[in-house]
RNA sequence: GGGGGAGUUCCAGAGCGGUCAAAUGGGGCAGACUGUAAAUCUGUUGCUUCGGCUUCGGUGGUUCGAAUCCACCCUCCCCCA
């Protein structure tokens, strides 16, 4: 099966300029495509994960990836889908976000000088440097403000208001292809399907500028059955940065999808080969349970190799099965000062491990029943720890059903 | 430029001088049930050293007392140009 077939095969592909061409440039390994990443803060997401792998999915079928770092579409923000305006962001951090998206990208993709290894290039360096009525008269003429209104990402700002800085964002994005296809000679651009209008604009721009054509891909946005959008918690991204999600949380996002959503994210998101996924297909129940394991372990694997995928399943396996290491469950040094007469409080302590972000929170989470340390139930909000346990492998605190916390001091 | 309307707690959205830390729904969190799933049911959802303290776009003002009234400002929506 060639690439563009196993694509379709996995669910991925949303909409192609042309199916014909798509899977010929795919294919034969004739694609030099990117995909751009606006960089809004400093680590991706599980969001951007998806097309990441499409990113590395691509490479390996020989084909040529471009990362587009978004360093001056950033200071512009992309309106699509989104029901407000977003913050503005100052030069610096745009560029230490790029910074680090670089770092984390590199963990994937090959980057390199040869004809098979991904390019990373910055919009900055091309963006930020035009000049405005240069730029109206050389793409300005070729679009319809018209059009650009009709366009799909626009509908929800209709209502609320799209300002003319955001309305722009759409003319920034086709001039990177724009730029990109007579620079670097990129043929392609893939990216969300949220993005499939932006893209269109590029593939307009090139063939009324340059009378060349050029194609487009969009994969779909990975949601759950319910039609939400997978990645977030509590309205929270689930980040690829393991200082922002740890490989255990990582892994514990992954194990806790939904039973409809299983096999779904299995074949989008992972590596393994369709007819092991085919064959896991059949298995229902909590026989799925299986299923949300290698879902968890796989992507964690990838995105934080397989030591961590290692040390995050077996720590799973042996808190929610029983006995297994706390070793690498996430965990917080207390600082001496939080004791006072060689104690903590139970509020104080769960503040001070960030599992509560209020003592008011956390006197309702003990009320409720919702605090055990060490195995044992704690109902007193008075509750208070000896400052010799933490000594070692330290205390567990497990919050609720599903979120331990190991808390310990030197 | 002219006219009309709106800005409320995470979101949507009530409230329109005291009984308002603010209805209701969604979301979140916790409990029960379970398979670390879903659905369902229950509780909870500003902060607090539990005396109080700070919230209803912003700044001033009226009042014993304001999210509610007044002035100005900011932002957004709609209609006309």
């Amino acid at each position: 099966m060639q690439i563009y077939e196993e694509l379709k095969a996995r669910g991925l592909v949303a909409q192609v300029t042309s199916e014909e061409e798509v899977a010929d440039l795919l294919n034969n390994g004739k694609a030099t495509f990117y995909i751009g990443y606006d960089c809004t803060a400093d680590s991706l997401t599980a969001g951007h994960f998806v097309t990441l792998t499409l990113m590395k999915r691509l490479q390996m079928a020989g084909n040529k990836p471009i990362a587009l770092i978004g360093g001056g579409t950033t200071t512009i923000g992309d309106p699509s889908g989104r029901t407000d305006m977003r913050k503005m962001l100052t030069l610096e951090d745009i560029n230490h976000n790029a910074e680090c998206f670089k770092r984390q990208m590199s963990r994937f993709i090959d980057f390199g000088e040869g004809p098979g290894q991904a390019m990373m290039l910055n919009n900055a360096d091309w963006l930020l440097n035009l000049n405005y009525v240069d730029l109206l008269r050389e793409v300005g003429a070729c679009f319809s403000v018209n059009n650009m209104l009709r366009a799909e990402c626009y509908k929800q700002r209709m209502e609320k208001g799209l300002s003319f800085l955001e309305f722009n964002y759409m003319i920034m994005q086709s001039y990177d292809f724009y730029h990109m296809f007579q620079a670097v000679g990129c043929n392609m651009q893939c990216g969300g399907n949220d993005q499939w209008s932006n893209m269109l604009g590029g593939t307009e721009l090139i063939r009324r500028k340059l009378g060349k054509d050029s194609h487009c891909m969009t994969i779909n946005l990975l949601t759950d059955s319910q039609g939400n959008k997978m990645g977030k918690t509590a309205g929270n991204a689930v980040w690829l940065d393991p200082n922002r999600t740890s490989p255990f949380d990582f892994y514990q996002y992954w194990r806790n999808v939904g039973d409809a959503d299983v096999m779904k994210c299995i074949r989008w998101l992972t590596f393994l080969p369709l007819e092991e996924i085919d064959a896991m297909d059949k298995w229902e129940g909590s026989q799925l349970n299986r299923a949300k394991e290698i879902l968890a372990y796989e992507l964690t694997k990838l995105v934080h190799g397989g030591a961590e995928a290692e040390k995050a399943q077996e720590t799973a396996r042996g808190l929610f099965t029983g006995g297994g290491s706390t070793e690498h469950m996430p965990s917080t040094e207390l600082p001496a000062a939080r004791f006072e007469n060689g104690q903590i409080g139970a509020i104080a302590l769960l503040t001070a491990c960030g599992l509560c972000p209020s003592n008011a929170e956390a006197r309702r989470l003990i009320q409720q029943g919702g605090l055990t340390v060490n195995g044992r139930k704690v109902t007193d909000i008075a509750a208070a720890f000896d400052q010799a346990d933490f000594q070692g492998e330290g205390v567990v605190i497990k919050k609720g059903k599903k979120v331990f916390h190991r808390a310990y001091i030197r």
